[in-house]
DNA sequence: TAAATAGTGTCTCTAAGACAATATCTC
DNA sequence: GAGATATTGTCTTAGAGACACTATTTA
């Protein structure tokens, strides 16, 4: 004997009366926070460059915000998770696969798009640099890296701001955390913005400071570096994300169960050549 | 002189001519993952009861997954931001207001919900147990508390396991969490489960995670208790959410910034009287 | 006084902070 | 040798772990 519901409905019977469109619903799309970490010009060919971290901004072509800069995404399309919808705009967008990914969250302010009721799951990557050729004429949109900085203003709040590279275009968001407990996504206001689309200065200010929070505790900056690299590479990746120094001994010692030497040294330093390492499996 | 976008329109025109209906469109639910924890009954009124985390769960009274249990949600409506959502079906669901409340993320399997293209955006509810009478008759559905205990499984994933209070329902959830640094709400992996409806084992996965993250670095605690309480009471409570036991000591040493002794004592206790405390407020 | 919890003292151990000393390369 | 970074050693400090000891209540 089959199961009824209260309406004396089999499973079947029900699916097949079953309507979604009888409810409202929002569009989804995905928007990424595509980070990378990016070496600056140093003075002379011995000194160690500067780093700047990044992030991929495409600048609008059309209404609204015409001309302004956004995160990169689009809609999840039916069939697809908002992770794979994640991937896929990653790959259109940087032409890259299996970079590592991660859900940050839903904006799902109901002004956030004056076109129509459009939330946001936003994403953030982490992809390397030289492995990225942002496709300007690509779909007619132009794509630049912008650096990223943040300083905390003296009433609690933060203000981001950004430089494209070479310097043509500076865009800014000043974001505050209400008092309270209040947590998650949503846990940010966005004071204001400049040259910034929509609220994606809010999503950018979260995901920065869950990129900081991560990088104390996960394995995110390997993502970051070749393959082989040296334990300086890696201390000026971890530091560029969390925008802070470092102290050398005691960053070595908390990170060496994570690598492991392969026995080879890097080559045409102008000084002590440093010891080439690579991440170690890790057991759980 | 207006802006115009590629296709001569100024940013009025445009608007009108936008269509949101050409795009498909997926539901959106908030679920909710609503803890509590609880004193179950002492042997003597002199020794300290143990406690149990919980979390409320709401009896499928149609298809699909007739006779499961569920979390409890519902869908997004025009106008809420997904934080309003997840209020107004606390409310609903235990009359609450002003809980804390916190953003877990999306789960989005394209399967997930047999009747359509629904995607969840889950989030946690911390109540206080003495505060919330779950309506059981409330608009014909069963709702009830389930204590919660997770396992580690040989092979690296988890077993969850569900007791509804007076013992009569037990579910089951496992859950795995592939190789790899994926990380978010969609890393963990339903392996299977028993009386849960849809991919609420995987939620509730998540959801325990974040509750233990979030317990070492937070003030999530407080919510779980009373304005004053004693130390105890707090180290018990921190206990139950991380399902270990903590050394007191070192616990009062740590929490020792967080509150402020009001100065009174718990009374009718078999021995020694607790101070009281209560939360202290933190300046930034 | 027994039984129970409350509250504190202290020793150890680990890890981070701070800084210095030594090593090794290229020009 | 000068100048740069690489690598390691070690002293100090902060905090967690572990455990024991004393305090205070009620039946």
């Amino acid at each position: 004997m089959e199961w009824r519901d209260g309406a004396g409905l089999s499973e079947a019977e029900f699916l097949a009366a079953y309507r979604v469109e009888d409810y409202t619903r929002p569009s989804v799309a995905c928007d990424m926070v595509v980070f990378t970490v990016v070496q600056t010009q140093a003075d002379s060919y011995r000194q160690l460059p500067e780093q700047q971290l990044q992030v991929l901004l495409i600048q609008r072509g059309g209404h609204p915000f015409l001309g302004d800069w956004a995160l990169p995404g689009g809609f999840v399309r039916p069939g697809e998770t908002v992770g794979q919808t994640a991937a896929r705009e990653l790959r259109e967008e940087t032409g890259l696969e299996r970079v590592y990914l991660e859900q940050l969250g839903v904006f799902s302010d109901p002004g956030r798009d004056p076109r129509a009721w459009v939330m946001s799951c936003a994403h953030m990557a982490l992809v390397r640099r030289d492995r990225v050729a942002p496709r300007p004429g690509a779909d007619a949109r132009q794509a630049a890296w912008f650096s990223l900085r943040c300083q905390p203003v003296e009433d609690g709040s933060f203000r981001l701001e950004l430089e494209r590279e070479g310097g043509e275009d500076r865009l800014w968001a000043t974001v505050e955390r209400p008092a309270g407990d209040t947590a998650g996504p949503e846990g940010y206001r966005l004071a204001g913005s400049g040259g910034l689309a929509f609220d994606h200065g809010r999503i950018l200010a979260w995901a920065l400071r869950r990129l900081r929070r991560e990088v104390e505790t996960s394995r995110l900056p390997f993502h970051l570096l070749p393959e082989r690299f040296t334990l300086t590479q890696l201390q000026q990746v971890c530091e560029t994300m969390l925008g802070r120094p470092l102290l050398k001994a005691a960053f070595r010692r908390k990170i060496a169960p994570l690598v492991e030497d392969i026995g080879e040294y890097a080559q045409r330093a102008g000084h002590r050549p440093a010891r080439l390492y690579r991440r170690k499996e890790q057991e759980r």
